[in-house]
DNA sequence: GATTGTGAAGCCATTCACAGCC
DNA sequence: GGCTGTGAATGGCTTCACAATC
């Protein structure tokens, strides 16, 4: 169904260079994930339509905001109607490359590791994680969510053998570089870092961070602003129609 | 040492309100605990001075945005020799409002609130968990860590007890509302929030959010576009010294 | 009448480039 | 000579507001 994603530039494409798969604003990216997983719930409950506005709330967002990320994707929703709620999932899944799903490697099973490996399927449907590595000898060999723990230097092997496309490092902050050197090696290029370091990689790397310790950091500069405030804070602007939200900032955390 | 905080506006604060605590961007807020990170191996290094095309390269900035990042709280660098690890460590420390520690509840006790507890100190000197709250009955009494795990019916009796300013929600995505809602109303007005939803809070309320689902769609994006490109990627624009870096994001993961 | 899609405007953040200082 | 601090320029994202469409 629909048509093949335009570049959805106002201005017509005179040179299109194969396909046109950039210009999505990385922001854009992000909330994209998350509509997708508010349309599963919506479809759980047996809509069939939706309105951007009612859309947009159940995300945290804005109407005009979700209705010029969706424009991105060349959407097409019915004026006075809203958007049917199968097609758009699909659209997205498309679009963010769920169609065929991405090996994941996770590297580091201690607590946390431990913890990723167990959070399995992720909202939907998800991202399968085929290979564990670790250096702890207790480890390497047993099972772990009927995946056998390898050995970290064993990366360069299996990552290109099983397909591995994203890795996730959750070792101790001392690991991370050369775990991360090493997945870049076996031609990983897509890093979810949570060990508490900056990675160093070449260009045509992309990391992305979660870093408790920032994001812990960022909330108690916030609590630090607002003490010994007590009325202030109600020039939110625009009055909101009901629900609302914090702020923005998200994972954000990308090195 | 060193002056108080000033604004750092270029033009002069005619009408100062109490305290210029304000101005400093949400990006630059979580860059600055990056450097303060970064700081913290460098002291421990033996390092007395820091330039800031060093501090930004270890960070995975370039030299002018930490410049820049400084200048908002009214740094003192020494023109022709750089910053004063340890005096910039301690600004850092006191804008974050590190400078006494925030106790933190945390919600949920499962593998990944089990992960979370013990992440402990996190990088330096930390956020104590003060509090650790859960549903399941065979949790709630038992001690993890040596914080004994409440129900979280006790929310809101225990979180003004305990002066908690921060709240992690680590439950399932069907409890998290809820967790949220007592959260609020128990006077906690800072959230970082694990589990896959979107929370609806007052606009007093800040919320940031840790993303699995959304990181990893976003990395899939990005493996779905280069696949097939080969040659493409030399396009950096400028030619980066040594140390590069993906690209940004951050838990910018909030909603 | 309701709701989408999108130019245009506005805002925030990054980068540049250089004056000022050591 | 080296390095910081910062106005000015640029670029990207968000918001507004409305014409186009159903």
């Amino acid at each position: 169904m629909t048509l093949p994603p335009q570049a959805t530039s106002p201005t017509a494409e005179t040179t299109a260079p194969e396909r046109v798969v950039k210009a999505i604003p990385e922001a854009t990216v992000a909330r994209l994930a998350v509509y997708l997983r508010v349309l599963g719930q919506l479809a759980e409950g047996g809509a069939e339509t939706v309105s951007s506005e009612e859309l947009a709330a159940l995300s945290g967002v804005n109407s005009a905001k979700l209705r010029k990320d969706l424009s991105y994707i060349g959407t097409h929703g019915i004026r006075g109607v809203g958007y049917d709620v199968a097609s758009l999932q699909h659209e997205l899944e498309k679009v963010l490359g769920l169609d065929h799903p991405q090996a994941v490697a996770l590297v580091g099973v201690g607590n946390l590791g431990h913890a990723l490996a167990g959070y399995g399927g992720f909202g939907g449907r998800g991202f399968p994680v085929t290979a564990l590595f670790d250096v702890d000898p207790e480890l390497v060999g047993s099972p772990i969510n009927g995946i056998e723990v390898r050995h970290v230097r064993d990366i360069p092997r299996v990552c290109p053998a099983a397909g591995v496309t994203i890795g996730m490092i959750a070792t101790p902050a001392q690991a991370a570089q050369g775990v991360c050197d090493q997945l870049v090696a076996a031609g990983v290029h897509s890093i979810l870092n949570f060990a508490p370091t900056v990675l160093q990689v070449p260009a045509e790397v992309e990391v992305r961070k979660v870093d408790l310790a920032v994001e812990l950091q960022v909330l108690a500069f916030h609590v630090a602003g607002h003490r010994s405030a007590d009325a202030g804070i109600t020039d939110s602007g625009t009055a909101a129609p009901q629900v609302v939200h914090g702020r923005n900032g998200s994972a954000v955390a990308t090195s």
